[in-house]
DNA sequence: CTGAAAGCGCTTACAG
DNA sequence: CTGAAAGCGCTTACAG
């Protein structure tokens, strides 16, 4: 004998019928609560259920019937809080629902991505919640996954010819939440505004860099080439990379951030500078992170609601598994500006105190 | 027919026998890799199972074996980035391992716990880690959870019986981390340090409090009861709880707080009032958040590397399931102190500038 | 309302 | 090395 756990014998059906004399089918009824069982008869069999300890099978249960009540969640990486949040999210509806998440993470590499999937596909989940690793491909992913199984892309669009593969696609509406970061600096009178952080290739970089041209190109100002920085989209890049904003002159007088990491970066690469963020530079983030409410100064932000989006993204998935008609195939959520006081200064004042 | 996804028959063992003339054994011997097949069967089959699109029925070929590859974990909180950590630690071990994890959460609901829990164990995971939601009732989890199943409680204990259950028991070590914390204050010359933060009645927050007099009574210290200040772990009670610390003289300069978010709350608090963390007051968190590293001051506290943890559960229950012998039953994380800015002041300074 | 029988997709002795 | 048969725990027509 091992020292694994207590090898007691596995309760079935046929233990509970044999201890309360009925048949497996009708210990079985009673399981999937059918109204065909006399109440007496019912109430004999959950007491056995009780006595004996008895756990139901849902695996067995779910390979006869051809059905399966989980839901596979594969994330880029769960200590990224977006995600993290987006997954409780997701944990909450699918709960309530019944279901059971199996969640893997991809750590953003693509063949990391296809074992990840590989694995969880032989769990025969019902449905699968994919945020996709930057550089997947399409064709190999949609080979792995077949199309026994509705799917919902998140986050990230996999490839130009998508929606044509009859998966889901929720993203966030980066391109008008950029927009909109912008055209609240302009209104505040800024005209050298920069896009700061994030790599070019991503799609949601490219997103959000097109709605800050959109704005942009709204009040007729072409971007200066010095007011698009590239960096990885992390606190300390930022930092290091606050210089290429001053380079040359006239530096912009505000800035959009790739995302809130990029923007609190920021506030301390100009803190090193001598200047500061809400009094002499305007800088807008976007995610809305629990830190940018209590940063000093606080951070204007872009808010996307991730734990929202997880919800809705399983509330989709499972609309999709009880064969709703009339699904929408796209879903470009929507986001919101937060202004608060990183944001709120006139470019007057900021060329006044970088003087 | 409905709009659910396309229902293309599924490929099963019998399909690939069929399709190489084989049998379905041999089939299966070629999926479970052993060599009593002759290789140019195998190749045979294997090109076969590529041709057909097969994916491997992991719960039947479960039923039929009685094993399982799934492990469950169930968590308080995934937006909690401490158990979002945690659980990207235990599944990089699990995947690695091959296999699959079922994730769960309770929000700190021993009512949702039960559901969450019932409604895992149906999907007959190998083995459990369970971070326990407060006020657990350890008779009613033993009850649904039976002795099949090796279970690792994480983070908090369960009762003062255990582990007389045979669950395993993995935590931080919360006693020795605060002694740390205080000891590195009495050792900058402070006398008279405050435990700020926490509820009493949670465990973590009470081992925490007697390290704290562990080290105070090492220096012959007897702790002043406006010293320990409760509040929810949050940053806002915390800023609002600030003042409880100076409603007499003489007040503490220095505090050791239940966690990081406190310890932020607290600087936040103490700005409020005209003192600065670092020079007017010294400050120690617990956790090391990411934020921790780039708040103004930067934070000292003490660090529990999560993901760590995380790996090191999922790695002690898969030897658990292998059988290994001499496992502990009971492990208690070493913890570290990180000294940053916000604790590096002498309480002469602190009184001087706090008058 | 209940029981006997077949079958979901796989694996495993047991013969050959 | 390969094949026929039984069985994991459940559900579902089909008789009664």
């Amino acid at each position: 004998m091992s020292m694994n756990s207590a090898q007691a014998k596995r309760v079935t059906v046929s233990d509970i019928a044999a201890g309360c004399g009925v048949s497996r089918a009708t210990v079985s009824l009673v399981l999937r609560e059918s109204p065909l069982v006399h109440a007496d008869t019912r109430a004999r069999v959950q007491a056995e259920i009780v006595r004996q300890g008895y756990v139901y099978h849902r695996g067995a249960a779910s390979l006869r019937r051809g059905t399966s009540n989980a839901v596979a969640l594969v994330l880029n990486d769960l200590s990224n809080p977006f995600f993290a949040e987006f997954a409780g999210g997701v944990d909450a509806v699918l709960a309530e629902a019944g279901y059971v998440m199996l969640l893997g993470s991809t750590g953003e590499s693509p063949q990391r991505q296809q074992a990840v999937l590989a694995s969880l596909i032989e769990h025969d989940p019902a449905a699968l919640i994919l945020s996709p690793a930057e550089h997947s491909e399409p064709a190999r992913l949609q080979r792995l996954l077949g199309t026994r199984m509705p799917v919902l892309v998140f986050n990230r669009a996999l490839g130009d010819d998508e929606p044509g593969d009859g998966w889901d696609f929720l993203a966030l509406d980066n391109r008008n939440g950029a927009r909109m970061a912008t055209e609240h600096l302009l209104a505040q009178g800024h005209r050298a505004i920069a896009f700061f952080g994030g790599h070019r290739d991503s799609s949601s970089c490219s997103e959000r860099r097109a709605g800050y041209r959109d704005a942009l190109a709204a009040a007729g100002i072409e971007p200066d080439p010095q007011w698009l920085v590239e960096c990885a989209p992390t606190r300390l890049e930022a930092t290091r990379q606050t210089g290429a904003l001053f380079a040359r002159d006239p530096a912009p007088t505000a800035a959009v951030c790739y995302n809130d990491a990029v923007a609190l970066g920021l506030i301390g690469g100009l803190a090193a500078r001598g200047r500061q963020a809400g009094r002499d530079f305007a800088v807008v983030g976007f995610d809305d992170i629990p830190e940018a409410a209590v940063s000093t100064p606080p951070l204007s932000t872009i808010a996307v609601a991730p734990r929202e989006r997880g919800m809705q993204a399983a509330r989709l998935i499972l609309a999709r598994l009880r064969g709703d008609s009339d699904l929408p195939r796209r879903i470009v959520a929507p986001v919101q500006l937060r202004v608060r006081a990183s944001s709120v200064v006139a470019p007057t004042l900021s060329n006044g105190a970088s003087a």
